[in-house]
DNA sequence: GTCTATAATAAGATAGAC
DNA sequence: GTCTATCTTATTATAGAC
């Protein structure tokens, strides 16, 4: 079968990338063939429903991938904190790398598409739910209630997600720095707090 | 002069709901004369530079009114984690008025065109930093150092954007309930820990 | 599977009458 | 200050050749 899904793949890639830098309605069609190098009859090919499932597969894929990653990272570690504050800092890194230009399309997409995708809206309710509930099974092994890593695990999400916002709009990675310092600081605390308890 | 800017603001108005259920790119001129009932000819001109100054004016405008009162709501509090939880269940109750539909204007707007305007990129840059001033005010008055109150405004700020995202996505105001939960008793730590120091 | 051409629609913006 | 008509350009999507 060699590489007949490269042109796939490629769609794929260009277009999360290109969600990255200008949300859903921002990035044309057009756009998508052009910076993706492939063909275009290709794309009403191997998606025939158009540019909704076209993002739906992108967001969903690399969702996937990044929320097996988070998982996969925070297996096993010995202090949640330190976890925590190392997965933040990554995501800096990350962001660095573009100089702030690229990141943030899940919640680009949602936040363009909610009231109007039922589609796209469930694909990103999964990522998120995926994003949560890797971050959750850390805090689980570690002691806190069922409850209480759920909460957790929405703040870390929400202020990572947030803070991608910020240092998007401020051009450096600053946000995400103070939130990962101050998350490392207060779940210490959190920490030290449910293990006296226990 | 009676009411010549009626017209105006009416535009403004629609201009932000519009931005808050659909983002920057996915609201059309057309969509905002109808919406707020205005003449077209009056749009540009009362802003000549169309689209991206009409955005900007109703931005920059609704966001300074958002820090204004949050600023008001936090000025002379007694407890910290308190305050910040009402403030966040505040949002969530306006959240929950719309059915999670509208919500997130900057952040979308800020994701979307932060790399293609710096005209909006600033206005929104310039509004989150007088959220994150406002709450960072608080902070100081309550015995937290000056780097401790921005990291803990950052992250305030950051998480409650983040699960505003959180709640469209889900259309539910439980991301919102949960980090609102989390933040009153991480920071009622915090505080102890930081007057225990003093 | 891919390419080209094009249809159909909507976008932002402008001109000129009133 | 406002209205209507229109220009230009981009969008998503499709049809039909190869």
């Amino acid at each position: 079968m060699k590489n007949t899904t490269t042109a796939r793949e490629r769609l794929i890639q260009a277009t999360f990338e290109l969600l990255e830098r200008q949300g859903y309605h921002g990035t044309g069609l057009n756009q998508i063939i052009k910076e993706s190098g492939a063909p275009k009859g290709s794309l009403y090919y191997y998606f025939p429903n158009g540019k909704e499932e076209l993002v739906s597969r992108a967001i969903g894929e690399q969702g996937k991938a990044l929320a097996d990653r988070i998982r996969r990272a925070l297996e096993g570690v010995q202090d949640p904190a330190e976890a925590v504050y190392s997965m933040m800092l990554h995501l800096a890194e990350k962001l660095e790398q573009s100089k702030c230009t690229k990141a943030g399309s899940f919640a680009a997409v949602a936040l363009e598409t909610s009231n109007t995708s039922e589609m796209l809206r469930e694909t990103i309710n999964k990522t998120y739910d995926a994003f949560i509930s890797a971050i959750q099974g850390m805090l689980l092994a570690h002691g806190f209630s069922e409850a209480r890593a759920v909460q957790i695990a929405t703040l870390i999400t929400a202020s990572m997600e947030g803070a991608v916002v910020l240092c998007r709009t401020k051009k450096s990675t600053e946000p995400l720095r103070h939130i990962a310092q101050e998350m490392k600081h207060l779940l210490r605390s959190a920490i030290a707090e449910n293990d006296a308890g226990s």
